[in-house]
DNA sequence: GATGGATAGATGCGAGTGCATGTTATTTCA
DNA sequence: TGAAATAACATGCACTCGCATCTATCCATC
């Protein structure tokens, strides 16, 4: 237990924390895409969306509660009014902006997808740990959290 | 503490995980082309290709370690070959196959890179969690595991 | 109330990724 | 042995992403 197994220790354990969190990610994408739904990032838009405010949200909100790059957001919007889920509206209070606002078909979609994302996030995540775990993974992503 | 306050907790928990581990990862790439260096899974594959056998490594293999699709390890070695870091050199025992080999390049990267990449790890990812914290966490990744 | 700087958002372009399929070589097995 | 199935790798195409830049609006200050 000296100071030199430290140093390997946290190299390994970091190669393997991103191996499974990006195969765990990925499973559960690969499970909604197979229940035919859209990606993970459409539904914690909807979500947020929801969650928030019935009114809508400013794109630069959704975009920080995402973090995704602005340039992204813009495009993920494009997409999702391409197919209807949402709406942009012109925004009352700075004529910069605009308000993304869920349509009726964007709020179905949640409830629909919702089972689904359950299921793959309790098999690939969830029911493989127990209520000891998930409390210490807890504490854990609070430290981990970006410092901003 | 009933059965109802599990569920949320478990996918709110897995909102986390999968947000700060993208920030996690995203932080170290930052930093590491701050540095001037090629991506993260650039360095993961010398690694291996390193770690394992000196006489270079099958692509299939490689790409089973990095859990990447078998496409996107053909066009990495492209790009890995093009700019002179691996060699690609045809393999005696399978006609189809080839063998990835590290060159003088490639190896003198990995030794130019790793300070860097250290030091970012420790600033996103180790030096933020205890001892205690990391042994917790390499268990939970053990359960984490993908089944195959 | 004009002006310089900051902020919200969009977009052209090059590079990366997923998907389907193609090519070549190996294995299986009748 | 010879045809079918499979494995290793490559690639065309559409879509997504990162980067830089652009436009339009807002705000602060003079």
């Amino acid at each position: 237990m000296d100071q030199h197994t430290t140093e390997p220790d946290i190299s390994d354990l970091w190669a393997r924390f991103m191996r499974v969190s990006q195969a765990v990610l990925g499973a559960v994408e690969v499970d909604l895409k197979a229940a035919g739904f859209p990606p993970l990032a459409w539904y914690d838009a909807f979500l947020e969306l929801r969650r928030v405010d019935p009114e809508g949200l400013r794109q630069f909100e959704l975009q920080k509660h995402m973090l995704l790059a602005q340039y992204n957001m813009s495009r993920l919007v494009d997409r999702l009014v391409a197919v209807g889920f949402v709406r942009r509206e012109p925004c009352p209070e700075d004529g910069r902006g605009q308000v993304i606002c869920l349509t009726e078909k964007g709020r179905a979609l949640i409830d629909a997808m919702w089972p689904a994302y359950r299921a793959a996030i309790t098999a690939h995540f969830g029911g493989r740990l127990g209520a000891d775990e998930t409390a210490a993974l807890g504490g854990m992503l609070e430290k981990l959290r970006p410092p901003a």
